[in-house]
DNA sequence: CATGAATGAGCATTCATTCAT
DNA sequence: AATGAATGAATGCTCATTCAT
């Protein structure tokens, strides 16, 4: 009707061929960053390797930025689904907990690319003010993990301890299982896996069960 | 390398003013990445911030990422040695973890600046092969907890698991305190710091204490 | 012209809805240039404001360039109609100057947007030699002026001047009625106008009347 | 010392070289604009025919705007000089008036393609807000020929009017001369020149003199 | 009749690097 | 020993235009 740009229409409004072409774009870029790295990933060389003219990136997505976060939301909201459901299955603190463990652990195991390259544009990736995605969560993000965590303090089933505290901990021991993904797509993540999820539960005081 | 820069020249053999010089150049590019961070840190910035030509730079470091390199040594090479120098004073397989992991969180918590800008450097800085500096690390790297965790399994004082993945527990751990100082240098350390350490000898099967 | 656009096609033969489209487009670019300024006013931002395809446009106007030289010509067709109608009822080179004069302040007085939006075009816009059009007139475009110049000096009527500074004379000061609109779309022209007449006929040699 | 950044270093302290370097570039600009125009005048024709790197012009003048704004005030601040000192050699109002017309005229006489330069710029440039130069001047850019025209109204040698429109009558009648500059560099002006002189006198209520 | 899709050429700007002095 | 000068390659982005449908 009025618009040439295709980045300015609801999602839901989108057509077969434009759900195509935005899918195909954003597996380009997730493909770029992995083989040549976030700071590498140029809209020239993601236009190049996707297959597309660069204004065509720039005509569906608005904006090389667009299109990165675009790819980090895409990433993270399945990781965040995934998680949810597995979560909504249990009851208890420890349940619920070990349900937010496994189903992260086991989406991050099962999409290796999106991935590692969600990781690096996290981590990489600068706002106008600087500062990267990973440093501007609020607390929303974490409000799953913190609303498991309290709940299982204050049940008396988690040791109990200063929960920013608990939250960076979990999500820093979890997060380490995606360093081998990213030195070896193909690793074998199932020991580490194990034995992130054994740290998990006697650091806060679980018996292993 | 090349012979006409400076850096060529093996420290030993370098002037009083050249040594200077360096520093003066090193500290400001800490500063700089400190400011604006990496990604923002370009040769002219870093120059005017540290108050020399930009070709100063080239001249004693050879390139940017040269020097990025050499400032990503410099923090490091401090915090080994922080860390050696603990271990080396305790004798008793958890006695050197605790060493090690204390003098670890204490060298953050002391040398924040370094430390941020060093982790930003690690995280942020590609070689020519697009891989970051913490995906390039080898074995000689993790020799010393490496050994430590070894000797501490064979003694039965640790809890046996693959040794790789032990070092990535340990170490993610430990790097889960940097997460703060990046939010807020003057962040309080040690609540999270006490907790760090629970988890790791939890973790490894070792009676707090 | 190529003949697959409707641009090519004589006005007399233009359906109703065509005539239509073309209209809602000039002035949907009369608005943005108005509004936003010849050198903003992209195809892109024309058809969004116009609320039509910027294909459209092309369609209809083969060009935006082609779209621009019709507003021009409409701007300006439409000053010289109300100009000539004046001119016609007088017979005396002075009246017919006054009429002149007096007809082109009031048509501006009249409407601002159209030669707000016509001025802007005739000074930015540039042919494929970076003429601009206030450069490319012929002696048929000022032939009326001419002719009322050239038959009161004749009469005596006039001062004796040459005939291309008489006319660059004249249209420069009516001309410079349009400024205090550019400024503010609502200025209060009739104070100028009055000494614009005055300076005109003084500078003729012709007492005021 | 601590800049590879000409631009931002004052005027007085400029090297030899520098000077040169900027006076190459402003006339290479000029004759560019001259050439094809302002809107035509991208970075790279205008280091093209200036024989420079497009990082040259940017290195010397921060960017393409401040060159051509350097351009505008190089033209503007030379015209408003002359006309100053032809000025002050006069004392009364009409003395002052002619001086200020006469050396007007000249000075555009005598710098054709400077003066056809900075008409191009003053009439095309936007800032970021959209507005020419030639719009957005204050009253201190006419503060001199505001003074001459208030005090000979005061003394009763020019005829009353509102100062506003006595401005913008003077400066649109002199302004009349550029346009056959712009159509050919090597125009006749002195006729032409002549009748503004008339044209002005007349229209202030002044005996032709 | 009208458009959505797609593009290629061009733009201003950034930046690490080179080099003569 | 140190730098000012200069650059070329690359970047993200804009935009008028083309064309199949």
């Amino acid at each position: 009707m009025r618009t040439d740009e295709r980045s300015a229409r609801p999602a839901g409004q989108r057509t077969f061929i434009e759900t195509a072409r935005r899918d195909q774009i954003l597996q380009g870029a997730i493909a770029t960053v992995n083989e040549i790295g976030y700071h590498r990933a140029s809209l020239a060389e993601i236009a190049r390797r996707t297959g597309v003219a660069k204004s065509a990136i720039v005509y569906y997505f608005g904006s090389k930025d667009a299109l990165l976060l675009h790819v980090f939301e895409h990433v993270y909201i399945a990781l965040d689904a995934a998680v949810e459901a597995a979560v909504a299955a249990e009851t208890t603190p420890t349940g619920r907990l070990r349900a937010y463990a496994q189903s992260y652990l086991a989406h991050i195991d099962g999409h290796r690319h999106e991935m590692a390259a969600g990781l690096d544009i996290v981590v990489s990736h600068r706002g106008a003010d600087g500062v990267p995605l990973y440093l501007t969560g609020t607390d929303d993000d974490t409000a799953l993990l913190r609303s498991i965590l309290a709940t299982g303090m204050d049940a008396g089933e988690f040791r109990r301890m200063p929960l920013p505290a608990a939250v960076l901990l979990v999500e820093g021991l979890l997060d380490v299982v995606i360093t081998p993904v990213q030195r070896d797509v193909d690793a074998e993540l199932a020991p580490l896996s194990e034995e992130i999820l054994t740290f998990l539960f006697r650091g806060l005081g679980v018996a292993p069960g």
